[in-house]
DNA sequence: GTACTTTCGTAATGGGCGATACGGAACACC
DNA sequence: GGTGTTCCGTATCGCCCATTACGAAAGTAC
């Protein structure tokens, strides 16, 4: 019985257009658009400061509905997280897509500067801010996002390790290093936004850290 | 009347041993120690997720007697993070009394690794990951943290101005990008500390951020 | 000892939280 | 048009939150 909920569940949330289902009272709002405000809301204050009725008045739709299309608040919240992740792509694909391991890391780390600075949207990053400091009873939402930003700093931590064995960077380079210190800077920038630093700001000081990056041997770029 | 209050409540915290007071009952405990465990409390979960409830267990003080101490809960806050930034010096001092502002930085930087990986503190750095992703209620707690670092970057970038006119830095060094750069990556390593990232990890993202450092012009250090 | 001052612990306050029970409404099917 | 199914809105649930009223307790002052 359970299972049958979650499988409904994910049917609503996928498919903008009708869903397979055939009778009942249809839904009034869409389950998927109705995520872009609860996604902005949670951007600007984090996952346990945005409160149910916050979300409600932004989504204009009753709490009702908002359990039985995505759960529980938690729910909701991951749905919100897989909008913003794929706004445009997510950094994993990013990265898998990326021309080489410079690239990636100069793609995600300039596009930070953007995104986290963008007028129509909160500063900051939903990823890096919305579940830093969490009660006992949310640990595991903080420890999902976590599990997504380990996730993205191996994938580009296995892209360093192609272009090392390519000769396309020094053997001597330190792969798990190197991919830490672009996360560091990625999460850094967020707060530095949140802070209210402009984005020519962040653009330079991403600039400034990408000067790290180590240059290719002669002859194999 | 509430100009006493609070004078009360700064005598009270200022002073651990018995304060100027003559007559009364005397107090049970001792307000400015019993801002460790608040303090580590604050540190794990932040300042909204920390109930009332959890600090007054705790602190082994009741409520009333955390209202007569310290105001409110913003109140407490604000003394616990007083408490951390003088463990054992704060950031500002720091920067203040290093030789010169490689040396600050570098102090900064190394300290923030080992300072975020304490067995016996929580990961992290509670300046930057306790208040990050408020409601609007707790949003003057967040501006007041987000003050602290823009003070702490002020106090830095003024240190390489200074290096800069003393020619130990090249005059072409951006001092506004070099102080924010440095606080980005603090901040960065905050976040990868409570991700779960060792010690010694952190301390050589540490070391490889700290290569960007310009070199002094030849002669002159 | 008595009066005065301050803090103590107990117990409660109103309010907001996430989550839901329930009956009516809106569709598809036959 | 009747039946079955699903969703909607209203109203509410119990719980925990930060905060405080109140009377007893523990000191000093005289």
């Amino acid at each position: 019985m359970h299972a049958v909920v979650k499988s409904f569940i994910l049917i609503g949330m996928k498919a903008s257009q009708p869903s397979v289902r055939k009778t009942g009272r249809p839904l009034s709002f869409d389950p998927q658009a109705a995520l872009e405000p609860a996604m902005l809301l949670f951007w600007r204050h984090g996952y346990e400061a945005t409160s149910l009725a916050e979300l409600t008045r932004a989504m204009g739709v009753t709490s009702p509905s908002i359990y039985a299309a995505y759960g529980d608040k938690k729910g909701l919240f991951r749905a919100a997280v897989r909008r913003y992740l794929t706004q445009p792509q997510t950094p994993v694909a990013v990265i898998a897509q990326a021309p080489n391991a410079a690239t990636a890391a100069r793609t995600l780390v300039e596009g930070a500067a953007i995104a986290f600075t963008g007028t129509d949207t909160p500063a900051g990053c939903l990823l890096a801010s919305s579940a830093i400091a969490v009660s006992a009873e949310a640990d595991d939402v903080r420890e999902e996002l976590a599990a997504i930003r380990r996730e993205i700093e191996t994938a580009l931590r296995d892209r360093i390790s192609d272009d090392i064995k390519a000769g396309r960077l020094p053997p001597a380079t330190d792969r798990t290093i190197l991919a830490a210190y672009v996360m560091t800077v990625i999460q850094g920038l967020s707060t530095l936004a949140r802070d209210g630093a402009t984005r020519a700001k962040l653009e330079q000081v991403a600039q400034f850290a990408l000067a790290l990056w180590p240059q290719a041997p002669p002859g194999k770029l």
